[in-house]
RNA sequence: GCCGCCAUCGUCUAGCCCGGUCAGGACGCCAGGUUUUCAUCCUGGAAAUCAGGGGUUCGAAUCCCCUUGGCGGUACCA
């Protein structure tokens, strides 16, 4: 009943982090089986024990569920941390199917399309070694293959150590048609007989897959550019099952800046720094989105929403070339989107960055109310690129400000004409009541007593209100300050003269 | 080494399939304007001999061939 179904799935292993070419890979996963009207699921590729980090597989599941990437089958994970898994397909986790891949690798031995191996890894690096000096492709050489069924038995019995290997049908050749790159062939001669099963009894990566795949009904193969190269061989392993191959599409890489795959020496690369560095979520998926792909057809849009992507998103238009992650980019998109926020989600997502910064942290409790906040945010909105940068660049919110007699002079001003100035405005804001305490309002009052010379007015009050040479207008500032706070700077600043 | 993938402004890319606009847009950069400053915003600009070389053609970024460069794979990792 899945036969025409569109199915895709993300599978990653729980080592670490999600990185963010993976975020990627996932995305174009779910944009696609979306776009399609197809499932999108999540399984787990735990099979190998070495690299297993206890809570990478909750960090994967909180990043899939915070960028809204929706699966219908897969494994879960409660309110209270617990995992769980849903599907008919299941288990989804592949430490749990190790019986599966036994009764399938045991079919290819009886088939004849793979073999038990008792070399131990020694000796394959010696000969791998031995290969590469003498300028040969390193790959087995089938000494097990020659092994008799009673020597195999016999070994068997006596508990030698195995692994199943893959019987590459050597002759002719394997071609297959990427989706994204067009058709690509290997010579048979050339594939290796990869290990299937590894002596610790779990199936490698490259057998799991393809089993799992077959099973679980995936219908697309959407992975990294890295597995180009072997993608022949699990066409093989579906021949020898005598199933369907699915589609393959491969994507392009994302590099740092030197052209090199993205790493993490070079930068961030695990989503979960975004986050941190006060990246949106809208932003992040919008940034990655386009490393890569674009809606093309004369259009020239930039931002797009998680939803309008589900609309649009084709596989077609998926470039073939790496693609650069640039930060100056990815600002500029994340500055989109801190534009668009209401009042109350930019408050909302504030809140955990200003508590991570000691001006605020010091600051006097009126000054971190809802109220106040939130019209120290709707200034800072318009210029603000990353939400941890919230409050750095107008501290004078928050602290009490110091500086220096002459930084309040516009110009060549007197001692005499700046107080004269400073009481100018301290006598308009006086005469502002609560209820026309509004930067516009402010504004038109200040500007009908500055006349033609503004700068004599407004500067000194910037510096008096914020002790600063860079900063809101001084109406802003006395509109988020508020009157009497506004008043009592503008007195000290007198007498500092 | 062998195999494979890729190649348009600094970066993300449109155009390539179905040859013929000054090779278009965005980020960044520069300049001007608005803002008393900075940022925002607006306007303008510089920026790709379409990796290089050969063909085919009246005409090639677009079609063909070769070369080079970058990257990936070559594991009991994924």
């Amino acid at each position: 009943m899945l036969e025409n179904k569109i199915r895709t799935r993300f599978a990653p292993s729980p080592t670490g982090y999600m990185h963010v070419g993976n975020f990627r890979t996932a995305l174009y996963a779910y944009l696609f089986a979306k776009r399609n009207g197809g499932d999108f699921l999540l399984r787990i590729e735990d099979t190998d024990k070495k690299r297993y980090v206890p809570d990478a597989l909750e960090k994967l599941i909180k990043i899939i569920n915070w960028a809204g990437l929706d699966y219908v089958e897969g494994v879960y994970m409660d309110g209270d941390g617990k995992f769980f898994q849903k599907g008919d397909y299941g288990p989804y986790i592949q430490s749990e199917r190790l019986e599966i891949y036994g009764k399938c690798a045991q079919q290819l031995v009886e088939s004849g399309t793979a073999y038990y191996c008792f070399c131990d890894e020694e000796t394959l690096e010696k000969k791998r070694q031995e290969q590469t000096a003498n300028k040969q492709a390193p790959m087995y050489d089938r000494t097990c293959l020659k092994l008799a069924p009673e020597e195999i038995q016999e070994k068997i019995a006596k508990g030698e150590k195995y692994v199943i290997r893959q019987k590459i049908n050597t002759a002719g050749i394997t071609k297959y048609k990427d989706l994204i790159r067009g058709e690509i062939e290997f010579k048979n001669e050339l594939l290796d007989d990869q290990i299937l099963m590894k002596s610790d009894g779990y199936p490698t990566y490259n057998f799991a897959n393809v089993v799992d795949d077959h099973l679980m009904g995936i219908s697309h193969i959407l992975r990294g550019e890295e597995f180009i190269s072997s993608t022949p061989k699990y066409i093989q392993l579906y021949q020898n099952f005598g199933w369907n191959a699915p589609e393959f599409a491969h994507l392009p890489l994302l590099l740092n800046p030197d052209k090199t795959k993205l790493s993490k020496r070079q930068g961030d690369v695990a989503v979960e720094d975004y986050i941190k560095n006060g990246y949106l979520k809208e932003a992040i998926i919008n940034f990655v989105v386009l490393l890569g792909w674009n809606m093309g057809e004369g259009s020239t849009q930039e931002i797009f929403s998680l939803r309008e992507l589900e609309q649009v998103f084709d596989l077609k238009r998926v470039h073939k070339a790496g693609a650069v992650f640039d930060l100056k980019r990815l600002d500029w998109i994340n500055a989109q989107y801190i534009k668009k926020l209401s009042a109350d989600e930019l408050y909302g997502k504030s809140l955990e960055f200003l508590a991570q910064k000691d001006f605020y942290l010091n600051a006097p409790e009126n000054m971190k109310t809802e109220e106040y906040l939130k019209k120290v945010l709707t200034v800072e909105q318009e210029r603000l690129v990353k939400l941890s940068e919230v409050g750095e660049n107008n501290k004078f919110f928050f602290t009490d400000i110091e500086y220096g007699k002459d930084m309040l002079r516009w110009k060549d001003m007197s001692d005499e004409a700046l107080k004269e100035s400073l009481e100018k405005s301290i006598a308009v804001l006086s005469g502002i009541g609560a209820d026309g305490w509004e930067t516009k309002n402010i504004e038109e009052k200040l500007f009908a007593a500055a006349g033609d010379k503004k700068g004599d007015l407004l500067w000194p009050l910037r510096v008096a209100l914020s002790g600063a040479q860079k900063s809101p207008s001084p109406m802003e500032l006395a509109w988020v300050l508020g009157k009497q706070e506004s008043l009592n700077r503008l007195r000290g600043a007198i007498d500092r003269i």
